[in-house]
DNA sequence: TGTACATCAGTGAACGCGCGTTCACTGATGTAC
DNA sequence: TGTACATCAGTGAACGCGCGTTCACTGATGTAC
């Protein structure tokens, strides 16, 4: 059957919808194709007519996910308060239980790291975020407490995740949240 | 064929030591039984004999990755300067290329969570860090900023190895080393 | 000490399963006349 | 405007593969007599 004009394109837009949330709440290699086509009401032998590879989804679906990202911290630099509205938001308990919806960098980075074939998907997110990051810093050393920050956040989102007591993570995210708040107010 | 008295145990033993390292390298998904064994003369099938499932071997492979850990942690923590003995080792370039054979929460952590089913072995491993952590603070609010400092070491490591310029690599370790000592230093 | 037997760590074929990928096919719709 | 045809997104069976797990079996060694 042959469809509208604009119906490929919005398929292949779901496809990367589904995978980006899939990728970050299982992981690359726990997510199959087969039940994410499924997801979206479609068969699996119709994914190659979009895209040629497992892995060039992989591609798609993160810098997907990271333009998203840069559209909500956009709206968060609008705030009176950037770096605390940065921080707070990064470090929320919606953020710790919607890893499908959140920053890539806690959920896959440490996969991509362990992949054959590494791909500079990381360093452009990571570099975003920390220029992102270092706009709202004010003071000195702006790059390297960017870069400090950044890894904190990335660390503790994470560990806040993987613990099974729920109790510790929300301690972690508290913890951690109000110390760099007070680090960088000096 | 039976066995002298402790074979059996060297040869759990030498299970355990392959996974761990194997499970911190590829990740636990991307590691297979089979070509573990195979690596260590054996065939698949007598994995049986060892384990009742992949599950437990992981659970047995990460507290012995922790315990190795700790004793590493020991000697750092007799130095004159122990925490920046800790943070200088844990940020080292060392670290960064050997995951195999260094903590398992930034190669691991983020996989452990998206597991089905969970397990407290994170829970275990990371309490042991933040009290030896803790241990090497002087002045107030040791939980709150041995936590901070561990979530920084984990993010930051875990950064370092997932960037695909190895020069980025390095330079968040070298950045987050000397700030993280700057910043206890006063 | 010598012999018969029991043990059980390790063998290797086989199990069902889901994976990524391929391919001949379908059939509704856009296009050409 | 009406008809014939080309397109191509999506279908669904099939591919080889490696996974975790099972199981009947082997055979060197410890033990019992």
């Amino acid at each position: 059957m042959r469809y509208s004009a604009d119906h490929k394109a919005q398929t292949h837009q779901r496809i990367i919808k589904e995978a980006s949330e899939r990728f970050r709440r299982d992981g690359i290699g726990a997510t199959g194709l087969q039940p994410l086509m499924k997801a979206l009401g479609l068969t699996h032998g119709g994914f190659y007519s979009h895209f040629t590879s497992k892995d060039e989804l992989v591609e798609e679906a993160l810098s997907s996910a990271a333009q998203d990202l840069d559209a909500h911290c956009a709206t968060l630099f609008a705030q009176t308060q950037p770096l605390e509205a940065f921080i707070d938001n990064y470090l929320s308990e919606w953020h710790r239980t919607s890893p499908h919806l959140g920053c890539p960098l806690p959920t896959m980075s440490a996969e991509l790291g362990q992949r054959g074939q590494p791909s500079p998907i990381t360093d452009t997110v990571l570099n975003a975020r920390l220029a992102q990051l270092e706009g709202t810093l004010e003071g000195d050393n702006k790059a390297q407490r960017s870069l400090m920050i950044m890894s904190t956040l990335v660390g503790a989102l994470m560990l806040s995740r993987s613990v099974e007591n729920a109790e510790l993570g929300e301690r972690i995210l508290d913890v951690v949240a109000n110390g760099l708040k007070e680090q960088e107010h000096k």
